[in-house]
DNA sequence: TATATATGTTAGCATCGGCTAACTTTTGAG
DNA sequence: CTCAAAAGTTAGCCGATGCTAACATATATA
């Protein structure tokens, strides 16, 4: 609908462009939840390494609260992703490539929580919301937000 | 881990609380997106029937970005869960309980966007980012967002 | 009104990310 | 050093949400 033929072309309204506009919103969203269970997993396992020193599909799974065979599962699609080393029974690592991608998803959450902070609200629930909103914040949202803590922290 | 047995009983410590919490906040993005089909589905059911009168599977199918096959089994699936009617071959309309979804979700919608706008975001980039961001805010943080809303409102 | 085009549905396939049950390997307590 | 418990894997299942190809229905133009 609202296209209409006209000299044989097709011809565009503003509601087109409006809609076109939205369709790529919802595929950005689509996007972000492809790469979402890699994100959440990086982040985990370079803070799983940086406490304990090497992160267990345990522990892991502990902390995602889903089942070890998940994690066996989903650890072998980040390996063949090239975001993880790992042999059969033993602690999982990140590749140099996993690591960036660890180091980029931690700023992004570090910031995303002190924003959420610097608004007023309570830890729990900052931690809560910032786990699913991080996936769905572009650069640009995520240098807003990093001013706003900033200048919140200038103020003290 | 983490699990240590005393006095045969299963004893806790300060990072098994963290853990817990952590997978409480993970469960919490995965249950939001249990909702998200229906929610984008009803707001976006809403807004074409105020729009044209009527939302029909092939605009829907425009503005998601996706196919009239994937459409019809997903608005088969939101009229199972009573949130629209329709008869094969037709319009879709809501339910009662499916306007009273959108109508909370487009509140949720244009609170998210407007507090981005509020940050300095550019409209394209808000509209983007909160549409993925309006499926993990907490009602705490959109009373936040809308206070900042009204905030930025006031001081013109 | 006849029929071509637009719209909608069905069937069948794929991937993702959960799960349980059953099995294997590693670890560590005695 | 042995062997039971803990950890990890495999196989097989499921539902959600995309897709294409083929078919059915509705609509609008000639
Ligand atoms: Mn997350
Ligand atoms: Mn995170
Ligand atoms: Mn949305
Ligand atoms: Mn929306």
């Amino acid at each position: 609908m609202t296209k209409l033929q006209i000299h044989g072309r097709e011809a565009s309204d503003a509601s087109d462009r409006d809609a076109k506009a939205q369709a790529e919103g919802f595929a950005t969203v689509r996007q972000a939840h492809e790469s979402e269970m890699a994100e959440d997993y990086v982040e985990l396992i370079a803070e799983l390494i940086e406490i304990q020193g090497e992160a267990r599909p345990v522990d892991i799974a502990e902390r995602l609260g889903v089942k070890p065979p998940t994690v066996t599962k989903n650890i072998s699609r980040l390996k063949e992703a090239g975001l993880v080393s790992r042999e059969r029974y033993r602690a999982i690592f990140l590749t140099p490539e996993g690591q960036k991608l660890a180091e980029a998803c931690r700023r992004r959450h570090r910031i995303v929580v002190a924003f959420l902070l610097s608004l007023g609200i309570d830890e729990e629930t900052a931690e809560r919301d910032a786990e699913g909103i991080e996936h769905h914040v572009s650069e640009t949202t995520l240098e807003a937000f990093e001013a706003v803590v900033t200048r919140a922290h200038e103020k003290h």
